[in-house]
DNA sequence: CGTAGACTATGACAATTATCAGGTTTTAAA
DNA sequence: TTTAAAACCTGATAATTGTCATAGTCTACG
């Protein structure tokens, strides 16, 4: 039991040196090791919901889970995607409002809750962390921008055909050649924001082109080069 | 000219209070006030493009820019608008990254050009600052995830109709009751992601409707609650 | 191992939106 | 004031995308 108490320490935990509490000082991190709660979380359970108050992050230390609004007319819009290594809620800690996303996991996961007590504090008094938060912020608004114009100069084939670039460079691929990250095809349309079944036609469409194959619901990339050349308009 | 003078200090200008600046000490504020070079820039001028490598901020003191990304065929896409109070840049100098919009004036602007070293030792070094910077950009995050899901989920009437309401909010009415942000139809339909001609004729319909009146380009608001209806969907 | 429920798939059609082509009006500058 | 350029507007048409209906396939679980 020793092991797993020292596995489960922050300071021992890989994971950290993705976001922004690689930052921390040791004492710090001692503080957060402390005050954290680990949990796990089964695939399709959600972490937490639009409209809720957050008392702090979630460090995802293995899985994948996505940040989506869901519509009243009951479609929804991923986000954003997060990964190993990143932080989720802190926008809303930060901000001091409610969370505007749900967060739903799309595989098995284990995440830490670290109250936002820790995190406030150390906002406040070690500016290498504030600032490293800040970097991390600022790429993600960027990213933001990025799917905004992208929603709006691409068409759906396009945005399609750049969601399977995105995950093979994010995630990779397995043994068999498949993206990692398998999505169901109605995760995939409301990433690039369409219809379902707009999406399993545009998906069909690549697979007759010979651009991808598939294997039940997962998805390999067949022709790298002309996924990106769709995506570029050629 | 010594009023002038007093005038052009960063620490007597009331735009300060409505951006991160406003956490600054007064030493740090006279630092910045003292390295900051003002400018005058014409409607229609850019400030600075996409791919630039900016060496400072800019603090809008008054007047109302967008920032926006150009796409090959012509066709831009509006990703924020600035206004009187707002830094913009600040997003590519923290993540020392080139600018990923460029960013254009719509109006006669005065702006003040505050080179990054003063911004970036204070970040270090004022974790109050820091802070205040994060909070602004959590803000923005929030907003372009907004705007991302309503380009998913709402039409472009509904979009268009959303943009006036925004418009009146942000920017206010004139005596006359058209909104005091004057927009072409070009700008209008970048902002919402749309065909100019698209946006012409829902702004035709709409007039029809007696949801809006206008006058040249002017717009104003003749029916806010229907208008908020179209947006909500009924 | 069989069945309910969820997911995938495809066709037919409707709605939305973009594009092209042509006008008219407004604006700004000579 | 004239004139050229830019912005606005409208119609016709095409392309894209969404919706509805229906059926096949997979999968988890009793």
């Amino acid at each position: 039991m020793e092991q797993e108490e020292m596995r489960s320490r922050c300071e021992n935990c890989i994971v950290r040196q993705f976001n922004s509490l690689r930052a921390l000082t040791k004492e710090e991190l001692k503080k957060v090791s402390d005050s954290k709660i680990s949990k796990k979380i089964k695939k399709g359970d959600t972490i937490f919901q639009e409209g809720e108050k957050l008392n702090g992050v979630y460090c995802v230390r293995d899985g994948v889970s996505k940040l989506a609004k869901l519509s009243p007319n009951g479609k929804g819009q991923i986000v954003k995607l997060a990964t190993k290594g990143e932080l989720i809620g802190q926008r809303s800690v930060i901000a001091e409002e409610k969370v505007n996303l749900s967060a739903t996991a799309l595989s098995d996961m284990e995440v830490c809750f670290i109250p936002k007590e820790g995190i406030v504090n150390t906002l406040h008094t070690n500016p290498n962390f504030s600032l490293e938060v800040l970097r991390h912020m600022a790429h993600d608004l960027k990213e933001a921008d990025d799917v905004i114009v992208n929603m709006s100069q691409k068409t759906v084939k396009q945005r399609i055909a750049e969601a399977f670039l995105y995950l093979k460079n994010t995630y990779g691929e397995d043994a068999d050649g498949f993206l990692s990250l398998t999505l169901s095809r109605d995760d995939i349309a409301s990433i690039v924001g369409t219809a379902t079944e707009s999406c399993i036609r545009v998906i069909s469409e690549f697979k007759k082109k010979e651009l991808i194959h598939t294997s039940g619901k997962k998805i390999g990339i067949a022709n790298e080069k002309k996924l990106q050349d769709m995506v570029d308009g050629f």
